[in-house]
DNA sequence: ACTATATAGTTTGATATCGAACCAAAAGGA
DNA sequence: TCCTTTTGGTTCGATATCAAACTATATAGT
């Protein structure tokens, strides 16, 4: 007699689970996107914040491969993206002296001081957000959110 | 004297912290989404599939203002997604007999058909989750994700 | 050394989404 | 009853992103 239910790989209610888990995410991703979106000043956008940001936080002369693997967008998108931060002088990119087909991305002191003004701005907006989502609850549920954001990056 | 650092409404630590958890979401939004987009179907996008599960979860019969509200999308792209999903003839729209200016949104057969086969291919691209995730730690952790998002909904 | 393959970056075309403006219908107030 | 305000839905223009094709350089295998 075949298994037929033998390995039940998944049972149904865990796949409600995971896809309430995504759903919830994509969500809180869109809300939180787009009430950044609106109170970055100069035009950023959050992936170009995020990309000054990454540079003052981690350091800078990162290629952009590296960029586009570390945040998850395609080369081509990172290129528009370092093109439109390039057009308002808030990076600088340099070739690559030990490899002709790249390029160094360094910030220039414009794009570390719209950096700042950026989480100036973002500050506020999160403001009334600890009465109701301790930052203890943050950090707690954080480390899960690393493992799933690796599992799905490693396994593609 | 002035208050200058009696009320630290936010210290920095707490920002860098809130910030990294959007940034985890934001990212896990971005891998998950484009990894369902690519397995779906019939050339479903996510938000499509979403709004068919939804359907069938849910119940039929809602108005699109509604929708767009559960789904956080503004009106128009709901109106796109909608006119996709019509156009695909997965679902029907009826005008509203007791407001003139409103519409309700039913699935038709094909629709809910198109929704078991999208499930159906999703699945497996979950499989090898519970390994590094069980299941347990998503139950876990999505009340505090609700919260969030529940924050975010109503604080804007 | 040569050839094949992999990698860095750009470009192109398509599309989902946003915000804002708009129209029509409903609800509320004087 | 009329006028104002709110609400439901569509349309429009802009834009961020994706996937795929392409060029140039680097790496590896024989």
């Amino acid at each position: 007699m075949p298994n037929k239910t033998a390995r039940p790989a998944q049972p149904a209610e865990t796949g409600a689970l995971y896809f309430r888990l995504f759903n919830e995410i994509g969500i809180i991703a869109q809300l939180s996107g787009n009430r950044f979106q609106r109170v970055l000043p100069q035009g950023l956008t959050v992936a170009q914040f995020s990309l000054l940001n990454h540079g003052v936080r981690l350091g800078d002369g990162w290629t952009p491969a590296r960029l586009a693997a570390a945040f998850q967008v395609t080369k081509g998108t990172m290129t528009n993206t370092l093109q439109k931060l390039e057009a308002k002088g808030f990076i600088r990119l340099e070739p690559d002296p030990g490899d002709a087909r790249s390029k160094r991305v360094f910030l220039t002191a414009s794009g570390r001081s719209a950096r700042e003004a950026a989480l100036k701005a973002l500050v506020p907006e999160l403001a009334g957000l600890p009465g109701s989502f301790p930052p203890a609850l943050a950090a707690e549920i954080l480390p899960a959110l690393e493992r799933l954001r690796i599992w799905l990056d490693t396994n593609r």
